[in-house]
DNA sequence: TGGTTACGTAACCGGTTGGTTTATTACATG
DNA sequence: CATGTAATAAACCAACCGGTTACGTAACCA
């Protein structure tokens, strides 16, 4: 397995969260604290911070510090890697009208006449 | 949260895993039977019926069934939501060499010493 | 010096995941 | 009907996940 496809295997798993994607979304208006992050949930900040360390192991962000805050910045580059990925499906969801979704229905159908 | 973040957690929990993308990579190229997708990998095929159960729960193949066999077909739609997902991120990981990389790069010097 | 703030680490817990082996169902054919 | 084949179901296991509470630590401030 290339170090790629091992990539991509954190990625995917991190965007697999919603509580992470909503702190992406956030670190899009810029970096972040950890309490400041932790603020929007009903949750305990070691959750968050076990989060973070999530996303940060899968490079989707960067850790500094100032004084006694870790602000959190957002890294969107292996983003990148993963919309490379799906990209190369995108032509077999804009065949919807095509032949593919016809002999998708038509599979669905002789299965469900089958199985009575 | 809504019914389209809650399926985006299905879809890349279901990209996460190197097998099942191996198991989309080969739907790319036609329907095929359970037996047939198993055989590249080293497991037992309860395993296999197992990933196909995690991707057509997170919809990206649909099972047909004709005599014994199940053929799976791939159904790609769910990926353009993923896409459309990180797309709001395209910007982030294309200014490479803009004032975003210039503050990380900042932010991470102050972290070992002083600000320069 | 001692207290407060911001954050991390450790230990724990219930639920899920990814795999196994064994048994069972569904179908085709001799 | 008996047998073989394709696939799922069930039971089990170790490992991981997402959360908790309790405690530790580093930096600021009075």
């Amino acid at each position: 397995m290339t170090l790629t496809e091992d990539k991509l295997d954190a990625t995917f798993a991190a965007l697999a969260d919603p509580t992470r994607r909503a702190i992406l979304r956030r670190l899009a208006g810029g970096a972040a604290s950890v309490s400041a992050l932790a603020e929007p949930f009903a949750m305990s900040m070691p959750a968050v911070s076990k989060h973070l360390r999530v996303l940060q192991r899968a490079g989707l962000i960067v850790r500094g510090r100032k004084a006694q805050w870790r602000p959190c910045t957002l890294n969107a580059k292996p983003l990148k890697q993963a919309a490379l990925w799906i990209d190369h499906y995108r032509k077999f969801w804009e065949e919807s009208f095509d032949r593919l979704d016809a002999y998708l229905k038509d599979l669905q159908c002789k299965g469900k006449k089958h199985a009575k």
